[in-house]
DNA sequence: TTGACATGTAACCATTTAGTTGCATATACT
DNA sequence: AGTATATGCAACTAAATGGTTACATGTCAA
């Protein structure tokens, strides 16, 4: 979980699993192609590298070639997990805002939502 | 979007997201006390002022105490413009890529996305 | 078999990050 | 007024991060 968290904070791995969104199954070579200007091909490597630890792709070898694919489910994990949980609590955490903004009440009291 | 996603890399800040879920209006006192054993106050400051930042949390002054709330809107932000996109066209990749484990296609053939 | 191509590994470097300690400031209480 | 409490700021440090260059290995194809 902390992995894929870790992985997905920084915005060229987002862009690389952007581009694995569009088309599955590139090549490092591929992948590598929209970045020659600004990333050499080992630093995509060590992208990829994260990329795999934290699950969030798949690996087809085929031959010399790496063949590259999105593994959505962690990223399913994470929005089961943990951002259904706010999502859910979404309303009520704007509206205890709200009146700690109008100075109504300083805490939310007597509403603890328990960790079970 | 980035500053989000920065902000939630880090297993204390999610922590800290937890407890202002679990209960709005702590004071950086209040923040504090879970952690005291493994980090100092200065140290939650610092996450604070990220999650901040990120706009992932709202600041309410009350003499001199700090109140914090939780900001689901980033969250949900995420997962409106990134996560949903992902969820999709889960099982989509997911059958692209046990089609490339059997060896049946290398590619996903014209079936790209675009970005529009 | 030799050369080109696709990927891998290693050592190194700069910057960021997550934490620390020490000191400063502002508000509340008696 | 004086003291305790709540927070803020700055300087410093160790480790992680994101990147580089140079060299190595493995596979395809003429």
């Amino acid at each position: 979980m902390d992995a894929v968290f870790k992985a997905l904070a920084d915005e060229s791995r987002r862009s690389i699993l952007d581009h694995l969104y569009n088309q599955g199954g590139l090549t490092l070579g591929d992948i590598c192609e929209p970045f020659v200007e600004s990333m050499s091909r080992q630093a995509v490597m060590k992208h990829l590298k994260i990329l795999e630890e934290a699950q969030l792709i798949t690996i087809v070898w085929s031959g010399r070639e790496k063949h590259h694919y999105l593994n959505p489910v962690p990223i399913h994990a994470i929005q089961d997990r943990w951002i259904r949980k706010f999502e859910k609590q979404r309303m009520d955490a704007l509206s205890a805002l709200k009146h700690a903004l109008e100075g109504t009440t300083p805490k939310t009291k007597g509403k603890k939502h328990g960790s079970s």
